[in-house]
Formats: structure tokens, C-alpha cells, sequence
DNA sequence: CACTTATGGATTGTCGACAACACACAACTG
DNA sequence: CAGTTGTGTGTTGTCGACAATCCATAAGTG
């Protein structure tokens, strides 16, 4: 592998990686991101172009590219000549997210089935679920849960069902980060994924979609007092 | 209804609409989506700002937003510093295309069936296509199975299904834009909705599903030799 | 007082110019 | 001639300024 191009040059250090050109209106949309799936900036809460401009020390348009991708995220929308703003969560749309996704990961189970697939990133990420509900760590739980589902769709091998799913994915992050975390039973979290896992082992369609199902559709419960409601 | 504070106005002559605002960006989008969708535009034409600029005598920000937009329509892909193209179709994503349609289909069949809704517009869009096949109209028939299709997934009474579908859409009518018309039969495909309406009415939920998924899946029946490949 | 018509402020919409960047190809160097 | 370095060209990325629009509020009008 090495190539024969670089036999002159010195050797380089490991850790001298490529510097990668984030065009600001990424650098900006990211953090925009992370500010709304985060709960920061709450639905509802008007976004000026000019004013993030200044605060951010960059000119309008990458604000306006920024926002443009958020509004592709369905994170924000705009009212023309009006404003912008974090859009508002209704019950309803929560529900819908909830539905759609169910739908979504029924339909990777029933590629998985029929396709097959190594199951093993499924142990592996069911595994960190276990150990982070061991460890009390509720972080660590949300992320490995991601990461479980995240595999799932992705072992269904197609990229519009995943792109898909990430886009709806967005949505519950910000629903999560605004619920008032009631916790439930961490392990109890937990302990709903490996019988997923099984089913799919066992290659028990009927089984594997009905706890698929079960477990998308737990979740969707949502205290309508913590959506915070438009202008 | 009439309004009290019109009494003074001059008699306005019907046919004097609103005009409407349309952003100049909204223009630009329509036209080349329009462009994409009837195959004016073929996959992997390369699309430079400032030529669309000086075409439709405008500035670069509003091409800028409307590719943008077509983008996230997913029409449209962006390689940093080097260009944006209209996004070459694989025989992959045809296929992804067809099997989500399914699946939002299916979706939506079960959710009439689970929630209820009148099947009139279904009614009315059957007897469009039945027409249009007698005629042999090709255009009509198409435009009354989208109509067809667009009144099954609003019956279903979810947003975010409706719009995730009208956005899969998009590619659909590419797709069959850019498809060699092998004509099927017109008349076969128009006699194939009515009975999934009936399906619908007598609320035999296996049956419908059935239906619907054999008619998207004869639909994802696609040459390989029409798909423009990548520059 | 009911209604219409100005006015001002805030926000987005559009513009033209310049900077940053990637790529291809020419020029150089040993 | 292999490999490196410079240069040019075409494209997107960013900027600051100005125009258009909307909304709320005030001023006018009978």
C-alpha cells in the first residue's frame, strides 16, 4: 500500500491529518443544529439573519444557506418577508414522527429478513445499551439506542430508506431533548433490545416486526405540557 | 358572507386575482425543477450559477436558493468548489424509489382502514383514468393515477407521511419522464385502481394491501439502458 | 367613532463585486 | 523523463449595500 510517490518525502507524523474546508454556512448550520436538538433554542423562537450574522462574526448569506439546510431538516421554517423561527412541536407531529418511523424500521426488518445480514453490530450496540443501563448512564444509553437503530436501518441496505430515517431521526432528538425526562427503568430500556435481535436471528418475521412495533410505539409517548407552544 | 367593508368598493370584476409575491428564487426553482421532471434536463447536466444568471437575467443569490431548494428536493447534488449537477439516476435508487413508495402506500391503506374516510375522491380520480384510457389519452391517464395516488395518501390524515410522499414523488415523475413509454395497456392500467377502492370499502385490510403493493411494484419495472449514467 | 390612509421600523429579498478553492496544464528542475 | 512547482481558468463561497415587503401604530377624514 505504500506508495511509491512518497518514497522521498519525510515521514510523517500520524497526526498531522487533513484540514478539512467547512464552508461556514455548514460550520453555522451545525451549530444551529446542535443548539435546537439540544433544547437550547427552544420551537418557536425567531431566528434573524442579521442578528446571527453579527453574533457569529460572519455576513448574511451563510446564515441564509444555514437556515435554508435547517429548514431541509424540517428544523425551522419561514415565513417570507416575516421572519424564521425553530418550528413549533404539536402533538400531532409528534405522533406523526413516531408513526413513520415505526413504519420505517418495520420496513428494515422485513429487508433484513429477506435479504439477511450480519447481526453483529445489533449485539455490539445492544451490548453497550446493557452496560450503560448498569452504569446509570443515561447519555450513554441514548446514544448506544441510536446507534442500535441507526445499524438496524442501515442493514437494510438502502440508502433512500436511510436517509430517510435519519431526517425523521432529527425530530426525535429534539423531542427527546425537550421531554421532561420522566426516566423510565434504564434497564428496562435496555433489556427491549436483545429479544429484537433474537427474532431476527430466529428469522421470525411476524415476531421481529410486532416488537419492532411494541417497542417504536413505547416511546412515543409524550407529556403534551412540555411542547412548547408558537409565538 | 359578503363583507360589510366592501359595501363602498367598486364592483370587482371576478377574474381579478391576488397577485401573488412569488421570490424570484420560487420562480427559479419551479422553472428548472420543471426542466428536471420532463427530462429537459438530463441527470448529470451540470448546472452553473452565474450561466442560469445571465439566462434568466437575475442575480447569482436566487439561483443560488433554488438550486438549494432542488437539492433538497433531491434533484439536485452539489460537489463543493466544483460544481452542482442534476443528480445522475441508478438503477439503485429507481429501485429504492419504488419499494418506499410501496411501503408509504401500504402505509397509508392501513391507516384509512384503521381511521376511516370517505372514498369518493378515490371514486372520481377511477373514473378519470377509466375516461382518459378510452380516449387513449396518455397524459391524462398519468395525471389522474397521480391524482389517484396523492388522494390516497391525503385520506390517511397524516402530514409528514403526505409530504415525505410528495417529495418521493418528485423522482417518480422523472423517472417516467425519462422512461422509454413502452405503453402498457392504458385501459389494464386504469382498470387496475378500482379494485383496490373496493378493497378499501369493504374493509378487507389483506386484500387492499395486496392490491397496492402488486400495483407499485409492476410500476418499479424500469429499462436500465434509458438511465442517463454520470458524466 | 369607524374607517381609511400615511409613516416607521424590522426583516427578508436581491444584487454586483471580490475572495477562496480545485483542477488541469504548462513550466521548471535534476 | 519522472517528479515537482508554478500559473490560469472556471466555479463556488462570502461579503456589504440596497430594495421590497410586511406589520403595527399613528395620523387623518368624513
Amino acid at each position: 500500500m505504500t506508495n511509491a510517490k512518497a518514497a522521498f518525502a519525510a515521514p510523517m507524523p500520524h497526526d498531522m491529518q487533513p484540514i478539512e474546508n467547512v464552508p461556514l454556512r455548514v460550520q453555522v448550520a451545525d451549530r444551529l443544529r446542535s443548539a435546537i436538538l439540544s433544547g437550547r433554542l427552544k420551537p418557536g423562537t425567531g431566528l434573524v439573519e442579521t442578528a446571527l450574522a453579527e453574533q457569529m462574526n460572519v455576513s448574511r448569506a451563510p446564515i441564509r444557506e444555514a437556515i435554508q439546510i435547517l429548514e431541509n431538516d424540517g428544523l425551522v421554517e419561514t415565513i417570507a418577508y416575516k421572519g424564521k423561527r425553530v418550528k413549533p412541536l404539536t402533538a400531532r407531529e409528534v405522533e406523526e414522527t413516531y408513526s413513520l418511523r415505526e413504519v420505517f424500521e418495520v420496513m428494515a426488518v422485513r429487508r433484513i429478513l429477506e435479504n439477511g445480514a450480519s447481526l453483529d453490530s445489533l449485539h455490539t450496540h445492544c451490548n453497550a445499551m446493557l452496560a450503560a443501563a448498569e452504569a446509570d448512564d443515561y447519555a450513554a444509553l441514548v446514544a448506544a439506542d441510536e446507534a442500535f437503530h441507526h445499524a438496524l436501518i442501515r442493514l437494510a441496505n438502502h440508502d433512500l430508506l436511510l436517509a430517510s430515517w435519519k431526517n425523521l431521526y432529527l425530530r426525535i432528538h429534539q423531542i427527546m431533548a425537550l421531554r421532561n425526562r420522566e426516566e423510565r427503568n434504564l434497564s428496562e430500556v435496555a433489556s427491549n433490545h436483545p429479544p429484537i435481535v433474537q427474532a431476527l436471528a430466529d428469522g421470525d418475521a411476524e415476531r421481529a416486526i410486532r416488537l419492532i412495533s411494541d417497542h417504536t410505539r413505547a416511546l412515543a409517548a409524550f407529556d403534551p405540557a412540555s411542547i412548547v407552544e408558537a409565538l
